[in-house]
DNA sequence: TGAAATGTTGGGGCG
DNA sequence: ACGCCCCAACATTTC
């Protein structure tokens, strides 16, 4: 009788798991392990909140694995001594996991290897990294033709079946579940594989063919809100392409075009390690950004004087995510018009998004930054009044989160400064008292950044 | 997956 | 009737 183990990295899910599939066809009892890395919760003690989501993403795979006869096993330690020390335990012949391309995570995953038998599988993205790639096996730099060859490779086929059973080895000793101390989000985002599916077949019947749209308009519900359950596997990419597939049209186009960037973004990260840490383009290495202490923490807390900037900073506090259109307008406003160094501003959004992910986190950040592979050119800089005006014309996002302006009527809304000393007492908020003033001058701010990403650049 | 600056055009007011 | 100016409205270019 054979055991394997499934070590459960960030594929919190039974149903198209190819790491799980394979410890199943090497062995007929499985034995689910999470192993509790003191080195990734020490790097996580400031987003809680993910962590505390994570947590939660175990207690409903275990709950899940139950009723498949099976239990998940916690440890904490160092993975390598965890899993060679429960090989022993169990007289396990081999174990298996998902591949991750983070730098950490294959740094870990090689001495892993040096311990025990390791296999890595794919699934985390729908084709392989090394699949996607030039004709001269170079990785792509540039999304559109990245995307184009990706589209072009052959579909890989049905998203594979969760098991019914789960055997696994008699009980070994682990850790009590983890709670969630910072997981105050349990209504809004219920952890698990089963609400993961719940959202994307309600996303499927309401707003994909839509999506091309609406998936800019912060005021909608037009986006799937998938991102935290993709973060950790609660769905696997490939069912949620495959769902884009059978819905067909032109939103499932849109969306399924997000989701190449997600994979565009973990190959670049994979290539390109260096861009963790800096700007992907050397020439770009040299911009002066500013200090402002006091400006970026006007921005983490939402009160720049831009509404949509600070609802956008606002719903991320308080909900743990963030809309796509929202993530680039702030981005935008903090590298561009506080020219805050966009590395800072990519810390504080991992911390605090249920999705953090170093790769896509990275990739939007330079994206917006303009310091990236394929970025948004230097001098594209997003006017907040613009921005707000056009994606939530009727003000309604900025009403949710930013409560002060509740009764600033529209044509001020995205730029209440703008209100007479009449005005602002007849609508009852006093700019600077109840909602702050500008902290920059758009114009102004939007000529110095253009100056300093010039002075950067070296032109 | 921008926005501002600059250029062009054409209608209408007006001397 | 005509030229002149103003300035939307739109197009192009520049950052």
């Amino acid at each position: 009788m054979a055991t394997t183990i499934w070590w459960i990295r960030r594929d919190l899910r039974l149903g198209d798991n190819q790491a799980l599939a394979a410890a199943r066809a090497g062995g007929d009892r499985v034995l689910p392990v999470f192993v509790l890395d003191p080195r990734l919760l020490a790097a996580a003690r400031d987003g809680r909140r993910r962590l505390g989501f994570l947590f939660a993403g175990l207690r409903a795979l275990d709950a899940d694995l139950r009723r498949c006869g099976n239990r998940l096993l916690v440890r904490r330690g160092d993975p390598a001594r965890v899993l060679s020390g429960l090989v022993a335990e169990s007289g396990a012949g081999a174990v298996y996991a998902e591949a991750d391309h983070s730098p950490y995570a294959r740094r870990r995953d090689a001495r892993v290897a040096q311990a025990v038998p390791l296999t890595l599988a794919g699934g985390l993205t729908v084709h392989p990294l090394e699949a996607v790639r030039k004709a001269d096996s170079s990785p792509y730099t540039v999304f559109t033709p990245y995307s184009r060859a990706w589209r072009a490779l052959p579909f890989p086929g049905v998203p594979l079946p969760a098991p019914e059973h789960l055997p696994g080895p008699a009980g070994l000793p682990g850790e009590g579940l983890p709670s969630s101390p910072g997981h105050a989000l349990a209504d809004l985002f219920p952890a698990g594989e089963a609400e993961a599916h719940r959202r994307l077949e309600a996303f499927v019947r309401t707003a994909i063919d839509d999506y091309h749209d609406t998936r800019n308009r912060m005021d909608l519900a037009g986006t799937s809100v998938l991102s935290p359950y993709l973060r950790f596997g609660m769905i696997s990419a490939l069912q949620a392409v495959w769902a884009a597939r059978q819905a067909g049209g032109q939103g499932a186009e849109a969306w399924l075009n997000e989701l190449i960037w997600r994979e565009f973004y973990v190959s670049i990260l994979h290539h390109f390690p260096h861009v963790q840490r800096e700007s992907f383009h050397p020439g770009l290495r040299g911009i002066v950004w500013r200090e402002a202490p006091g400006e970026f923490a006007d921005w983490t807390a939402g009160r720049t004087g831009y509404p949509v900037v600070d609802a956008a900073m606002r719903q991320l506090l308080a909900t743990g995510w963030m809309h796509n259109r929202a993530r680039m307008i702030a981005a935008s406003f903090l590298v561009k018009d506080l020219l805050v160094d966009w590395r800072r501003g990519e810390q504080f959004f991992r911390q605090h998004l249920l999705d953090g992910d170093l790769a896509a986190n990275h990739g939007g950040w330079q994206w917006t930054a303009g310091t990236g592979t394929d970025a948004a050119p230097y001098y594209r800089v997003f006017n907040p009044v613009l921005q707000g005006r056009k994606f939530d014309p009727q003000g309604d996002y900025v009403h949710r989160w930013v409560p002060e302006l509740a009764g600033v009527p529209g044509e001020f809304l995205h730029e209440p400064w703008c209100m007479s000393v009449e005005q602002q007492k007849q609508f009852h908020c006093m700019i600077g008292k109840d909602y702050p003033a500008p902290i920059v001058d758009h114009a102004l701010a939007r000529r110095r950044a253009l100056e300093a990403y010039r002075a950067g650049v070296g032109r």
